[in-house]
DNA sequence: GCCGTTTTCGGCCCGACTGTTTTCAGTCG
């Protein structure tokens, strides 16, 4: 049985859903091939290793029908079923789909009914008002068509804006937006959707806000100096973009209500979805306007998030882990998840002695500036390249320059360390006499990023298993939105980095935040000692540890699973020099 | 296709908008 990724298995499942959707199955069904997509993409486990355990129906989700499926997928390479349906539909029908306002129902009638099988017939049929001879189907539709080709829309997918662009951005309207409406002592003003859940990267800024006159706040956006163009989108609603080219949507509510318009905003769509249907099963109907309780017809309107989850006998969630990745379960206990306050050290940093914009003095300042109480300085090591690279004997005078700023510096702890590229074979790149010197050891992969998967886990367990390597760095290289991580059996890794006292990083770049979530929290469940650390060049990037923590909180990480809100007498002991040592 | 404070069948979140239509299906978030 061939070793597919989750992400694999899960594109599989979700174009096979689509296949279904444009093939008329009903709802329900595509729906159940959407779910069980998610659940194999959020599994903290290697789904094809549960599917050879025969447990994968332990995941949400997945039953009798689509465990055969995926099991066929992973033995054959192919689902039958999708192999079917791909021979009645041609491919360019899905991005059909892609063009706003055509679904799979009106996509297969255009196809039935005029062979329109790819984006260019679309825009000639458009072109040629062939269009409006299908029932269903007219001048205006023709239209919007031909608009959605100008605006390039089948060029180009919309790229997805990585958190901390989005954040910027959001910040800078809801504070021009409350400047604007200062006066209005009933004034709320929240960043909602997957900006405010902390994802990895967002499609659109979600805004909620209650004002004493609606309308008028929401007419505001459109005044905006961020906002190149904005309209209403309905009732106390506009939508508009930014100059950078973001759509930013923004609802208004009477103050009364706002904890449901927050609630709701915030998402995610399948957590509202479970959240509603758990609501319904106590006769209780969630929306953005209050909470309908069937019996007697009365809404219950709530101004805080609290209420809203506090009528319906839960707890409040953190945006963070609004998921549907169980925390709706009963029993689910809420874990006090970690602040960026938590954090007492940073182990992976970088100076002008390789690619760093600053100097080990000025880094250590910054650090104590966000108030840690220990810094590791981690410059790239001796195969580095870009000529960037420390040589042994320029780490072994690092070594003295860093010892002798830790003697200097008050009030916090200077280590000295390496970020060493872990080469083919999985060595370092250093000899061990030097690596022993050392304070700490982060290992990175730089290289070779093509390895097949069983070569690549065999390389980073080998360097988990190496005496000073104490922690691995962004341990599968993605860069979000830009490429995937490389191959790597990370169930496998996990047992390795548990089993030797290895830490694994969440890097806090906000373009790697990698360990991702997923992982981070298989981790968490493997045993795995898991450290948030910045990676920053410079002093100016050292808050990105606020991404991290990000990542380690949508992980549902507590203070307590992150080794580095430990102080350092306690944390020196963890790594595994000086377990080796002692 | 999944699943069970409606358990092995019959349900499966909620509301708004759009363009086309004589009352609403399909799409979207």
């Amino acid at each position: 049985m061939a070793d597919l990724s989750n992400a694999t298995i899960a594109a599989a499942l979700d174009e096979l859903g689509d296949l279904y959707e444009l093939d008329g199955a009903v709802v329900h069904r595509v729906l159940a091939y959407r779910n069980a997509a998610k659940a194999v993409r959020d599994a903290p486990r290697s789904v094809a290793a549960l599917t050879r355990a025969g447990r994968v129906t332990e995941l949400p989700g997945i039953g009798k029908t689509l465990e055969e499926k995926i099991r066929v997928l992973l033995e054959t390479g192919t689902i039958p079923a999708a192999q079917k349906l791909r021979a009645k539909y041609p491919p360019g029908l899905l991005d059909v789909m892609r063009i706003p306002g055509l679904g799979p129902k009106r996509a297969r009638r255009l196809y039935e009914e005029l062979g329109i099988d790819s984006l260019e017939a679309l825009r000639e049929a458009a072109e040629g008002q062939k269009l409006r001879t299908v029932r269903g189907f007219g001048p205006k539709f023709e239209a919007t068509v031909l608009a959605a080709f100008e605006a390039g829309i089948a060029e180009r997918r919309e790229p997805r804006l990585l958190l901390h662009r989005a954040v910027e951005l959001a910040e800078a309207i809801t504070d021009a937006l409350r400047a604007a409406a200062a006066d209005d002592p009933e004034l709320r003003i929240e960043v909602a959707g997957s900006v405010r859940r902390q994802a990895e990267s967002v499609g659109d800024i979600d805004i909620a806000a209650a004002a004493s006159d609606p309308a008028a706040l929401a007419a505001k956006l459109a005044e905006l100096d961020v906002i190149e163009s904005a309209g209403p989108a309905g009732e106390n609603a506009a939508r508009g973009r930014t100059h950078s080219g973001v759509q930013v949507d923004l609802r208004v509510v009477e103050p009364a209500c706002f904890g449901n318009l927050l609630q709701h905003l915030t998402g995610s769509a399948a957590h509202n979805v479970r959240l509603r249907e758990r609501a319904v099963r106590r006769g209780l109907h969630v929306s953005e306007y209050g909470i309908v309780d069937e019996p007697t017809g009365e809404t219950l309107r709530c101004a805080t998030e609290e209420e809203v989850y506090g009528r319906l006998g839960l707890p409040w969630v953190p945006p963070e882990l609004r998921e549907d990745r169980g925390e709706l379960d009963e029993g689910f206990v809420v874990p006090d998840l970690v602040t960026v306050e938590d954090l007492r050290g940073d182990l992976h940093c970088h100076t002008t002695a390789s690619d760093g914009r600053n100097t080990a003095e000025e880094m250590a300042r910054g650090a104590l500036e966000h108030g840690l109480e220990y810094v590791a300085i981690t410059d790239h090591s001796a195969t580095h390249g870009f000529g960037n690279h420390v040589t042994p004997d320029e780490l072994w005078r690092q070594i003295e320059r860093v010892r002798e700023l830790d003697r200097r510096l008050e009030g916090i702890k200077v280590l000295v360390g390496t970020e060493a590229n872990i080469l083919t074979d999985g060595s370092p790149d250093y000899d061990d006499d030097l690596l022993a010197e050392l304070d700490w050891v982060v290992g990175s992969v730089h290289t070779a990023f093509n390895m097949s998967r069983a070569d690549m886990t065999k390389r980073i367990v080998a360097a988990i298993e190496h005496p000073w390597i104490d922690c691995i760095g962004h341990l599968t290289g993605r860069k979000i939105e830009r490429r995937p991580g490389y191959e790597v059996d990370v169930d496998e890794v996990l047992a390795a980095a548990a089993r030797t006292g290895t830490m694994l990083e969440i890097n806090s770049a906000p373009d790697r935040r990698d360990l991702s979530e997923i992982h981070a929290r298989q981790a968490r469940e493997a045993g795995v000692l898991i450290v948030i650390n910045s990676d920053a060049h410079g002093v100016s990037t050292q808050g990105v540890v606020r991404w991290g923590v990000a990542t380690a909180r949508r992980a549902g990480l507590a203070s307590a699973d992150v080794a580095n809100t430990l102080p350092w007498e306690r944390f020196a002991p963890l790594r595994k020099r000086a377990r080796n040592r002692a």
